[in-house]
DNA sequence: CCTCCCTTTCCTGTTT
DNA sequence: TAAACAGGAAAGGGAG
């Protein structure tokens, strides 16, 4: 296909990244309730690819586990196919950590269907059993995370998927984990889109960046402009240790 | 209502 | 000169 250049760039990352408002004509007025779309809000079954890769993204960070530990192309499908893998599926597709993803899913289902809160159109299952299980499942998915994600697991998340990344960011050094950004306003673009703030620009990303270094989240590359490198309290970007 | 944390916004100055 | 980089200062805003 051919994609013209300047104007089509947002509506092929509204397309490709939209989670909840994909129309690239609908301005980022719909308010709070898609900022707080996240998956642990949906019914698993309505995902998007994208939202099934968050959730990817959010189990890894509350395990500790490293990305390698999760083929993520065996799980390039949305919620409703997620959703219909069975529990030897999981573990074909992730292996050890197959079991993990599986309960988490299986949770997530379940407690869609105990929380009429989330859809007041969803029937009422019959099954009672305990609110207990809702609680802990959203803990675990919620972690201590206010906004789902920050601004470096985004940018990251960005990394670890180029079929997701229409050339925004670029690994410079995948195994010493230095990146660059390729089209800096458009990420910021994207970035604001996630926390609906249509008024994001580069200049303020970056200054949030910044404040990384001293959290060592990120190192300073110096010298070299629109380039970054992940620091050692970043997890999530390295490659496999195998 | 308060505090904490993570930005967001703005700004002035410097560097590329 | 435009675009990035550097940080200080302060406001915003969600979560607990």
């Amino acid at each position: 296909m051919s994609v013209s250049p300047s104007t089509t760039l947002d509506s092929q990352l509204t397309t490709t990244w939209g989670t909840t408002n994909s129309h690239p004509d609908v301005p980022m007025v719909m308010s709070g309730y898609t900022s707080r779309l996240w998956p642990c809000d949906t019914e698993p079954q309505f995902w998007s690819k994208y939202q099934v890769w968050e959730w990817l993204q959010q189990v890894l960070d509350m395990h500790q586990m490293d990305v390698s530990s999760i083929p993520f192309q065996n799980f390039d499908m949305d919620g409703h196919q997620l959703c219909s893998l069975s529990y030897q599926d999981f573990l074909r597709a992730a292996g050890s950590m197959g079991p993990i993803l599986f309960q988490s899913i299986t949770e997530l289902k379940w407690s869609e269907i105990y929380n009429p809160l989330n859809h007041p159109l969803t029937p009422a299952s019959p099954n009672p059993s305990s609110p207990a299980i809702k609680r802990s499942f959203s803990c675990q998915v919620k972690k201590h995370n206010p906004r789902g994600t920050h601004l470096w697991e985004f940018i990251r998340d960005i990394l670890l998927n180029p079929e997701r990344n229409p050339g925004l960011i670029k690994w410079e050094d995948r195994t010493e984990g230095v990146f660059r950004f390729l089209k800096s306003e458009a990420v910021a673009q994207l970035w604001g889109k996630k926390k609906n703030n249509s008024s994001m620009t580069y200049e303020k990303l970056s200054r949030a960046m910044r404040y990384y270094y001293k959290r060592e989240i990120l190192e300073r590359v110096d010298g070299r402009r629109l380039v970054y490198k992940f620091g050692r309290n970043a997890r999530g970007w390295r490659e496999s240790d195998k």
